[in-house]
DNA sequence: GCCAACGTTGGC
DNA sequence: GCCAACGTTGGC
């Protein structure tokens, strides 16, 4: 899951009260079906900074706390992810709650993940990939894991 | 700030 | 249903 950190970053999700956060804003339908059809409750995602100069990555993982439902900002005006084709009675964007899982010991940089053989296929590395949520195979999942420096142990835990 | 990539919109 | 115009993302 992409975000840009000045916007919204993994510190703030590890500080925010419940420590979980309803990912809303998503407009994109591609992004919108994924959340909808393969994001479960206990699901693990890989943490990224977009638009971060050096600091371009992945950070960590979340958790997913609540599958998708309703994305009430996008018939709020007020709001800034507001659409007009979007209607209590007519959903057309949804959300999914994410939770603060684990810190990765060590930033692993998009340049990183782009020179890592094993890493090749991955959606995150190839040009021209703006999707801000993205399947990760299991096999990449656990390589970014060991990159940000967590423990063969603490991967195995993880369950993926 | 540039620009490639690509999603969305709307005229036809 | 095609496709040009336009908007957005995000690396650089």
């Amino acid at each position: 899951m992409k975000t840009e950190p000045d916007a919204f970053s993994f510190d703030d999700l590890k500080a925010c009260p419940q420590k979980t956060e309803p990912w809303d804003g998503i407009r994109n339908y591609q992004a919108r079906n994924l959340m909808r059809d393969d994001m479960k409750k206990g699901d693990l995602a890989i943490f990224y900074h977009s638009q971060a100069g050096e600091e371009t990555g992945a950070v960590g993982l979340a958790t997913i706390a609540k599958e998708a439902y309703p994305d009430h900002t996008s018939w709020d005006p007020k709001s800034k992810y507001h659409d007009p084709k979007s209607s209590p009675d007519n959903v057309r964007w949804l959300m999914v709650d994410v939770k603060w899982k684990q810190d990765f010991k060590q930033l692993v940089s998009l340049q990183t993940m782009k020179a890592e053989k094993a890493l090749e296929g991955m959606r995150v590395t190839m040009r021209g990939q703006r999707l801000s949520i993205q399947p990760v195979e299991a096999k990449h999942f656990k390589k970014v894991c060991q990159m940000g420096g967590l423990t063969k142990a603490q991967i195995d835990k993880l369950g993926v």
